[in-house]
DNA sequence: AGCACGCCGACT
DNA sequence: GTCGGCGTGCTC
C-alpha cells in the first residue's frame, strides 16, 4: 500500500497518514493537499510508508500531489525536524512557519522571467573595494579558508569595517559558485543594507526576506532560493528557514540582537538555528557584534567558536570619550545634569547635533492624584497607563488600550493630577523652552511609527536640520549621523538592577550602541551617562570601551549564579481567566513532571512580571539544567504527558526553550 | 486550531 | 415550538 505521512499545521504531534498511489520518492518534500475532518487541507509529505498504524478503513486518499515546483529538500526538512524537537513543536507548525504564506496554502507565485545575465559568473565589481585593515584581511581570510563546520565571532566596534569583512567573504563563496545567507537583525535599516549588497554584487542575485514583504514578492524569493537561482539571501530572523542547495556561508549580523529571538508561536532563536544548520552542512557560520551575547563570548573565551577581533574603527574615527555624571549630589533640571545642559549648550553654539537619549516613551509613565493615591491603571493589564500629553491621551504600552486624559481624578474629583516619572515626551517639551532657538526632533515609535515618516524623520536628520534629537532605542542601531557629536544618556540606571539577569547585557549593548552614533574623525563625540552609581563595574566598562571586561564580570556572576550559559532554561507558561486557574496548572505540570526529571531542577510556579495582559492572568514555572541533553530529554517526555492532557477551558499554555524574557 | 455534535434560554 | 449559546471531542 502507498502511504504517504503528511506534516499538518496543526497543534498535534503527530503526523497524518493518507492512501497516495502514485507517490514515489521524489514526493518526499512535495505540498499536498488532503482532506482533512470535513474540508481540505494543504501539508507536507515528510515520509513514505507501506503500512498505517491507522486501520484501513480510516485512511483517507491525498487529494492531489503539488508538483508545480520542486520538491523541498531532505535537508530542509532535517532542519524543520530539529526545530520541531528542540522547541516541543509540532512538526507541521514548523513547516507551515519555513513556508512563505502563499505556498503554505497551496499556491504558487507568478514568477518573474530571470534577467538573462543571471547565469553568467559574477563580472569583477566596478566599484573601487576599500582598502583592509590587517585585522580584517585577517578576519576575512579566516572565514574564507575555514573548511567545514565552525562557528565564528567577529568581534569589532560600530565602524570597524565588519560590513566588509561579510561582503568580501560572500564573495568568495559567489566565486565558488555558492548561496550565501545573511540574517539581520528586525529593523528599519534592513534597505540600507540591501542597497549596499545589490550595489557590491550588481551581477549576483540578491533575494529579500522579511515580514513586511507582500505575499507573493516572499513566494518568489523562496523559490528562487530552493532552485539555486539566489545567490544571496538576506533577511529577518524568518530567512534562516529558506532552502539553499549550495548555502556555503552564514552570517548573522548584531547575533546578541534579541530580535533574533521569536516570542511567539514557534519560539525560536534564528541565530541558535543557524549555527544548527551550518553544523548539518559542514560550513562556517560568522555571528558579528561589538557587544556580543554573552552565551557567544563565553563560547569564544573557551574555544569552542573561533574568535575574530577588529580592535580599531576601519574609518579614521577616535572611539567617543564617554564620561560618567554622577547625579547623587545634583539637583537635576527636569532630569537632566548641568554637565549635559552645558554639553548641550555648547553643541548648539558650534552648530553640532545632540542625542539625548532615553528609552521610555510617552510623557509620564504614569499619571496620579497625590491626595487620594489614584493612579491611571490599564483596566486589561497589570500595567501603569502612560501619559501621552501630545494627543491628550492615556496608553497602555501593553495592549494599546487608550482613553481620554480625565479633566478631574475619577476618584475623587480633584483637578491636580500629577504626572509621574519622564519620558521622551517631556524632555523634548523641556528642551524645547530651554533651548527656545534649538530645532529639537523626538524620534521614538510614536513619532515614528510608519517606515515613511522614519524616513523623513532621518533626511532631516542627516541634513542637518534638527539641533537637538530626543530618542529612544529606535535611535541607536544602524545609522550613522555625521553631525552627531554628544550623546546624553538618562534613565539607564533603572536597568541596572532589573530582576531580569540579562537587563545589564542589554544596557551595555544598547549604551555601547547609542554612543557609537556620535563623532567622526574631524568631530570627536562625547558620551555623557547619568547616573546614581558612577562606580558600577559596567559603566566604568563603557567608559574604558572594555567590553570584555564587562563580560568576563557577567559571566563570573552567572557562573555562581548558575544561569546560562552555566545552564540551561526552559519556560512553561500558562494563561487563564484567573491566577489561581493558571498556577494550578502550572502547579498539575509540575506535580506530572516530577517522576520524569532526572537531572532538571523544577522551580515553583509564580505569576509572570507583567502579572495580567489583555484580561489574562499569566503564570510560569522555569525548569533548569545543566545539560543541555538532559534538558531536551525530559521536555520530550513532560510534553508527551501535557499534550495527552485534556485543558481546562480558557486556559492556553506553551513552552519556550532558551528563554529570553523572564 | 477548526469544526462538528450536543443539550438548555429568549424570540418569530 | 425554533435559533443559538459555547462545552467537549475528534481529526489519518
Amino acid at each position: 500500500m502507498n502511504i504517504v505521512r503528511v506534516a499538518l499545521d496543526l497543534p498535534l504531534p503527530r503526523l497524518f497518514d493518507y492512501l497516495a498511489p502514485g507517490a514515489g520518492e521524489s514526493d518526499i518534500g512535495r505540498r499536498v493537499t488532503v482532506p482533512f475532518g470535513t474540508g481540505l487541507r494543504t501539508g507536507v509529505i515528510v515520509e513514505l510508508a507501506t503500512a498505517s498504524d491507522q486501520p484501513d478503513a480510516r485512511l483517507k486518499e491525498v487529494v492531489a500531489i503539488l508538483r508545480d515546483m520542486p520538491a523541498l529538500p531532505a535537508e530542509w526538512l532535517a532542519l524543520c525536524e530539529f526545530c520541531a524537537r528542540y522547541y516541543q513543536t509540532p512538526l507541521g507548525e514548523v513547516t507551515s512557519f519555513a513556508l512563505p504564506p502563499m505556498l503554505r496554502r497551496g499556491k504558487l507565485p507568478r514568477m518573474k522571467k530571470p534577467p538573462a545575465s543571471s547565469s553568467a559568473v559574477p563580472s569583477p565589481p566596478a566599484i573601487e573595494l576599500p582598502r583592509l585593515m590587517a585585522a580584517q584581511a585577517a578576519a576575512v581570510a579566516a572565514i574564507v579558508g575555514q573548511a567545514g563546520f565552525q562557528v565564528m565571532l567577529l568581534h569589532g566596534v560600530t565602524g570597524s569595517g565588519k560590513t566588509e569583512v561579510y561582503l568580501r567573504a560572500i564573495d568568495a563563496v559567489l566565486a565558488h559558485g555558492g548561496q550565501a545567507l545573511m540574517l539581520v537583525p528586525e529593523i528599519a535599516l534592513t534597505p540600507q543594507l540591501e542597497g549596499r549588497v545589490a550595489a557590491r554584487f550588481p551581477a549576483a542575485h540578491v533575494v529579500c526576506a522579511n515580514s513586511g514583504m507582500g505575499d507573493a514578492a516572499r513566494a518568489r524569493g523562496f523559490i528562487e532560493a530552493l532552485t539555486g537561482r539566489a545567490q544571496i539571501v538576506l533577511g529577518t530572523r524568518l530567512s534562516v528557514f529558506m532552502p539553499l542547495p549550495r548555502l556555503q556561508l552564514i552570517v548573522v549580523d548584531e547575533e546578541h540582537d534579541a530580535s533574533f529571538k521569536q516570542q511567539e508561536g514557534l519560539r525560536y532563536s534564528a541565530r541558535d538555528v543557524a549555527i544548527w544548520r551550518a553544523h548539518q552542512l559542514n560550513i562556517p557560520v560568522v555571528l558579528g557584534s561589538a557587544t556580543p551575547s554573552l552565551e557567544t563570548f563565553h563560547h569564544a573565551g573557551t574555544g569552542r567558536y573561533q574568535m575574530l577581533e577588529l580592535p580599531e574603527r576601519a574609518v579614521a574615527d577616535a572611539m567617543p570619550v564617554v564620561r560618567i555624571v554622577d547625579t547623587r549630589r545634583e539637583k537635576l533640571q527636569e532630569g537632566l545634569s548641568a554637565a549635559l545642559l552645558v554639553g548641550l549648550q555648547l553643541r548648539l553654539d558650534r552648530g553640532e547635533q545632540s542625542l539625548v537619549f532615553l528609552n521610555r516613551r510617552g510623557y509620564a509613565p504614569v499619571l496620579a492624584c497625590p491626595p487620594c493615591g489614584w493612579i491611571s491603571r490599564c483596566q486589561r493589564c497589570a500595567a501603569n497607563l502612560v501619559l501621552h500629553l501630545a494627543d491628550g491621551r492615556l496608553r497602555c504600552h501593553h495592549c494599546g488600550f487608550e482613553a481620554r486624559v480625565p479633566r478631574a481624578c475619577p476618584d475623587c474629583g480633584n483637578v491636580d493630577l500629577l504626572p509621574f516619572g519622564r519620558g521622551t515626551q517631556r524632555l523634548e517639551t523641556m528642551l524645547v523652552e530651554r533651548f527656545p532657538s534649538a530645532r529639537v526632533l523626538r524620534i521614538d515609535r510614536d513619532s515614528a511609527n510608519t517606515p515613511k515618516k522614519w524616513q523623513v524623520l532621518l533626511a532631516a536628520i542627516h541634513a542637518g536640520e534638527a539641533d537637538i534629537l530626543v530618542g529612544t532605542q529606535m535611535l541607536a542601531k544602524g545609522h550613522d549621523f555625521p553631525l552627531l557629536t554628544l550623546v546624553g544618556a538618562v534613565g539607564a540606571d533603572a536597568a541596572l538592577f532589573a530582576a531580569d539577569f540579562r537587563a545589564p547585557e542589554r544596557l551595555f549593548a544598547q549604551l555601547m550602541q547609542v554612543g557609537g552614533r556620535s563623532g567622526r574623525a574631524d568631530l570627536p563625540g562625547e558620551v555623557l551617562i547619568q547616573t546614581e552609581y558612577p562606580d558600577h563595574p559596567l559603566y566604568r566598562a563603557l567608559v574604558d570601551h572594555d567590553y570584555a571586561r564587562f563580560a568576563q564580570n557577567q559571566l563570573d556572576e552567572r557562573r555562581i549564579a548558575g544561569f546560562p550559559p552555566f545552564s540551561f532554561q526552559a519556560m512553561l507558561r500558562a494563561e487563564a481567566r484567573s491566577m489561581e486557574q493558571a498556577l494550578d496548572f502550572l502547579a498539575a505540570a509540575r506535580k506530572a513532571a516530577e517522576p520524569l526529571a532526572d537531572g532538571v531542577t523544577l522551580y515553583d510556579p509564580v505569576p509572570m512580571r507583567l502579572q495580567r495582559l489583555m484580561t489574562l492572568e499569566r503564570g510560569q514555572l522555569l525548569v533548569e539544567s545543566l545539560s543541555r541533553p538532559a534538558l531536551q530529554a525530559f521536555l520530550a517526555a513532560w510534553m508527551e504527558k501535557l499534550y495527552a492532557q485534556k485543558m481546562p477551558a480558557g486556559l492556553r499554555w506553551h513552552l519556550d526553550v532558551d528563554p529570553l524574557e523572564f
